[in-house]
RNA sequence: GUCCCCAUCGUCUAGAGGCCUAGGACAUCGCCCUUUCACGGCGGUAACGCGAGUUCGAAUCUCGCUGGGGACGCCA
């Protein structure tokens, strides 16, 4: 048998993290044993559905670097397929139609809840032998329920939760079919789970509770049961559910905030499964070691903190024409122009250590490609008097140096002994000088980026003789 | 309210009866390195929610409690 995965999320807005991760792990799965990995929309809900929701859910996997083998499929082209089943369903009585109207509906509900009850159908329209019904309101349409069995259980063993057992009388029959006709959600999953032979139903939490229905109308369908896993849902960093205010929800909002895919691949990987005490992998080490049985069943707390490590982590070790690359947009977007400066291969390599995302990065680059106005008080606090000959003298010889790094090192280390000065007491108003920062990386390595006549350009700035 | 799920350091987790005086990672604290800040190295603080039971032995199994979460739509 080969292993069919799938992800099949609703169009209704962004890929959030947590449907990021859904799809993540049923890829992974499918990858790992060689199966086949299907996409599939379901758009049913028209009123919420959206074109660019669906572009959003396209452009997060691609990211991601997610592809699937199968797909898209889009439920709403369905249509004729449902209403077959549905027609075969309602001939073998697994389904009939019900004249209930929402407003009788709402009442039943609100008696039961008053009664602590749990709100559900009550069966009125439900053939049984012998029985008779209210006569059907004239011209009105009427939905379609599913004709849940009665009595026994329903359970199934899932992949990560363990065994689950429902009884069925915790389950009414639910509508399959509006009044005007159009399936509902657990039953287009049923009917397209068969039909594309889906055998590994990897979802979030929120749906063990339709999990028996599906299975009883798959059951009542003829189909084979898929297995299912449910991976528990993930909480914001304050524990709270995610929602808007914990900032990036979207996975688009990740590289945006400067983020690579690696890392965040990386991280969402090891948010509710582990293989032993590995922590930084590749994508390529994560399809090989997916499994179902090392998912935690709990919920897991999102952790900025940690995702920022990793990402640093993938940032310190990338190639750096790779990272120069990534890091070229954030800069122009600071309104940076990088044929002002020294390549942003260069400056990613003499600021990796010290950003954790691109954003950062791009941030303290500003100082290569635009001349810093400096503090005042920077300069007062760290160009001490004793300083300032050693920097005219180090001008001068400045002037016809070798232009590498080692070569500037070594000169500056010279002025630094020649003048009877503690390292950093020329250090640090050379740093101030050259970035108007006190936290950069080395100065000799930014003299080197600089170059030589805007670094002299610069240095000039530290006025007194001349 | 009813049903379902969950429960190890602050966080992500290892752990499938003895390997656990509970391991790793992030964060945090300290020391070292040092041209500032980082990076790096070394070390520390820190957890099995509670109560019964099963067992020679329980973080691991069972039950109860407590605490979280989810679901109860002509949404998905």
């Amino acid at each position: 048998m080969t292993i069919r995965s799938r992800f099949a999320p609703s169009p209704t807005g962004y890929l959030h993290i947590g449907g990021a991760r859904t799809a993540l792990f049923a890829w992974a799965f499918a990858r790992r044993l060689g199966g086949t990995f299907i996409l599939r929309i379901e758009d049913t809900d028209v009123e919420r559905s959206t074109p660019a929701a669906v572009q959003a859910i396209l452009d997060g996997m691609q990211w991601l670097g997610l592809d699937y083998d199968e797909g898209p499929f889009f439920q709403m082209q369905r249509m004729a397929r449902y209403q077959e089943v549905l027609v075969d369903m309602l001939a073998k009585g697994t389904a009939y139609h019900c004249y209930m109207q929402p407003t009788e509906l709402d009442a039943l509900r609100e008696s039961q809840r008053a009664r602590g009850e749990k709100p559900r159908y009550d069966g009125t329209w439900r053939p049984a032998p012998g029985k008779t019904f209210p006569p059907i309101p004239a011209g009105l349409q009427p939905v379609i329920r599913f004709a849940n069995p009665t009595g026994g259980v329903v359970s199934w063993i899932d992949a990560v939760k363990g065994k689950i057992a429902i009884a069925n009388d915790e389950l009414d029959d639910l509508i399959i079919a509006r009044a005007d006709g159009t399936p509902t959600y657990n039953f287009c999953v049923c009917v397209d789970d068969w039909d594309m032979k889906i055998t590994h139903v990897i979802r979030g939490d929120d749906h063990v509770n339709n999990t028996p229905r599906q299975i009883n109308i798959l059951a009542a369908m003829g189909a084979a049961i898929p297995v299912y896993a449910h991976l528990s849902m993930i909480l914001g960093d304050d524990g709270q559910k995610l929602s808007k205010r914990h900032g990036a929800v979207s996975v688009m909002d990740y590289p945006q905030n400067g983020y690579v895919r690696d890392a965040v691949v990386n991280y969402l990987a090891r948010l509710g499964w582990s293989h032993g005490d590995s922590e930084i992998f590749s994508m390529e080490e994560f399809c090989q070691w997916f499994d179902l049985d090392h998912i935690t069943p709990s919920a897991a707390q999102f952790n900025t903190e940690k995702l920022n490590w990793l990402n640093h982590e993938y940032i310190k070790k990338m190639p750096v024409e790779q990272l120069g690359g990534l890091l070229t947009p954030f800069l122009t977007q600071t309104g940076i122009d990088v044929t002002n400066g020294p390549s942003p291969d260069y400056v990613a390599e003499a600021l990796r250590d010290r950003a954790q995302t691109l954003v950062e990065m791009a941030a303290q680059a500003h100082y290569f490609y635009v001349r810093p106005t400096i503090e005042s008080s920077l300069l007062s606090q760290h160009l001490v008097d004793a300083a300032k000959p050693a920097i005219h003298s180090l001008i001068a010889e400045l002037h016809h140096a070798q232009w590498h790094k080692p070569d500037l090192s070594i000169l500056i280390k010279a002025k630094v002994a020649a003048h009877g000065l503690k390292t950093p007491q020329l250090m640090m108003p050379l740093r101030v000088l050259l970035t108007g920062q006190t936290q950069t990386p080395g100065v000799d390595t930014i003299m080197a980026l600089l170059g030589r006549d805007e670094v002299l350009a610069r240095l000039q700035q530290v006025g007194g003789k001349s």
